[in-house]
DNA sequence: TTGCACTGAGTAAACGTTTGCTTATAATCT
DNA sequence: AGATTATAAGCAAACGTTTACTCAGTGCAA
């Protein structure tokens, strides 16, 4: 069943449907309701690759995260889909796990299904990948430390007012030594948060061992592993700040299998604010990067760049600041020894 | 760039560009080797949305899973996109929420992309909603309770071996008041499990009290609530199972702020193994359903209804059997009085 | 009454592929 | 050598829409 059916059977030209279904306010309001009439009755649903390949419009986004069953990313996917259908969008997901040969795949079958856009959810990971997208002039969207360029569009996290907050309450916790366990560094996000991290200390006064800095890779298990190695440093923490919630959530898994009660004897500090954080035991204090607030801008910058006349203007710049939300797995430096009588 | 630019490169007419492409191999190696050039060389991507115009193919299944925000439907998420892009499918993902409205909106637009088959990951939400799929001769998969039917594969699950396992797990370390909090009661495979839950118990002897039988929304919020209700109920249980691993969280941190030690206490059982259950504090104790094996199922039975010749035939049943996984949110009953000394 | 502008609907040409059919060439057989 | 068959490439018609253009009809001014 195609559109000349229901022209037919609704005994006008095709043209007065197609414009019928595209709400063309032209077209007589009693011819409409005729043609919408049959519609229904025969369930008919325009065929979107037809009307993609005639108006070279494919009505679709390509959303690249980095990892679904990191809890961070399923967020952003529910609000950025959310957004999406609303607005007569559909998503191509990819979540690639790092792997260039993945984002690779993806940027092609992108390009394939001919995509309006695409949202860069991978936090700094290298963008030579996307040069054929860039080529093609497709708007593209990272959440990073870069700016906006032409077709770029960019929002800038301020990773450093979040983190500088932590810091500075875990400071005023009377903590000194506070570990930092990173993302992977090849993630420029990764390596902002360490700066961040890094200067924050500094600013106050605070030293940073180096044995106190330590490589993960942004799950449970890298948190768990860090942990290990910061346990065999010579200078022990009191406090251990962390890239993101995943890797908390691996130190306090390691903690509690040795026995270090958070946050009596350990203070930690995530990042993200995952839904899950605030349920976890203790609850984990943490960073909030509003996932939601980040689809929002992402789909916002690749409609405004879509609907945009003269492509050649530069990408919109946004900015999404981050805040400490304090909940139970930081307390006084000491706790341990008090506590512990 | 189209292929006619191709063709006009290579000096080939579009015909043996397109065979080119699709390694028809009747055409000439030689011939194939000057097309691959000229394509390499302009980095023309063929247009999907014309492929499937004209093939009639388009290459992309639905996919309908009720929440990406809790954790058991991302790492089907993952598996499922990881088989279809080997098989050159894409996905069109909808997280419904359980609201019929969205689902329904899923269905039209999953119509109107012309997907050739659509899992459903919902688990015995109502089936009404797909009816336009079922007309349209669309092949569907569940993961339900029902049975296979023309065009429906089905993948059941054996829900009851997993539980029977769990409650046996439950009787042996003498528990007698084993409480059970549901999934929400409108979804089928919800009511699956309680019901082997009450079968488990009543076949060695248990018996089901009332008040130890709550229902839940597969949240952790949800759990929160239960748990709450649970407390206020005349009879105390010494051990809780869950209708998924979210509840169980909820329960786990319930617990914890009204000081009730997992598992010493109070035994603690989920169902789904989400990855995070083995990290929890303590790790959580729950009936393993493999979301890889789930989704390795549902995208077989999707292509291999697509490739059947005459769509006639019934299609598949699978079985997926569910197993108990002992971590450490179990215990001895009664374990509370004899450490609390 | 004629001419002109305006409206709203129809005609038909795209869009970029695939693929059935045709045809040219080469290979094989009688 | 001539007839037949196999092979590989090309031609052109789809696929189901959108949309520029055309055109008939109406209303209004001159």
């Amino acid at each position: 069943m195609d559109i000349r059916e229901i022209a037919k059977r609704a005994k006008v030209s095709t043209a007065t449907v197609s414009r019928t279904i595209n709400r063309v306010p032209t077209v007589d309001p009693q011819l409409a309701k005729r043609v919408c009439k049959v519609i229904d009755e025969l369930g008919y649903f325009p065929n979107t690759q037809a009307r993609a390949l005639v108006s070279g419009k494919s009505r679709i986004f390509g959303l690249i995260i980095s990892e679904i069953t990191n809890p961070f990313f399923p967020e952003i996917v529910q609000v950025f889909e959310r957004i999406a259908v609303e607005n007569q969008y559909e998503i191509l997901l990819t979540s690639t796990g790092h792997d260039p040969k993945r984002v690779q795949d993806a940027v092609r079958r992108m390009i394939e299904r001919r995509v309006e856009g695409v949202a860069v959810m991978t936090f700094g990971m290298e963008e030579g990948l996307l040069e054929d997208l860039k080529l093609r002039k497709v708007p593209l969207v990272f959440a990073d430390v870069g700016v906006a360029r032409p077709q770029v569009s960019n929002i800038r996290i301020d990773y450093l007012h979040g983190i500088r907050q932590a810091v500075q309450h875990l400071a005023a916790l009377r903590h000194r030594r506070i570990a930092f366990i990173s993302g992977p560094l090849r993630i420029k996000s990764a390596e902002a948060r360490q700066q961040a991290f890094e200067r924050s200390m500094t600013e106050i006064g605070l030293e940073i061992h180096k044995d106190l800095i330590v490589e993960g890779n942004h799950t449970i298990e890298g948190g768990i592993e860090a942990f290990e190695k910061l346990q065999r440093a010579k200078v022990r923490p009191t406090a251990v700040m962390c890239s993101n919630d995943m890797t908390a959530l691996g130190v306090m898994r390691k903690s509690y299998e040795d026995g270090i009660s958070i946050p009596r004897d350990l203070s930690v500090v995530g990042y993200d604010d995952i839904h899950l954080a605030q349920f976890v035991l203790p609850a984990l204090t943490t960073v909030q990067m509003s996932q939601a607030e980040l689809a929002r801008l992402a789909f916002e910058a690749l409609l405004t760049e879509t609907r945009r006349e003269k492509p050649s203007a530069t990408g919109t710049e946004y900015v999404l600041t981050t805040q400490l939300v304090l909940r139970e797995s930081t307390q006084l430096a000491g706790g341990g020894k008090s506590a512990g009588g």
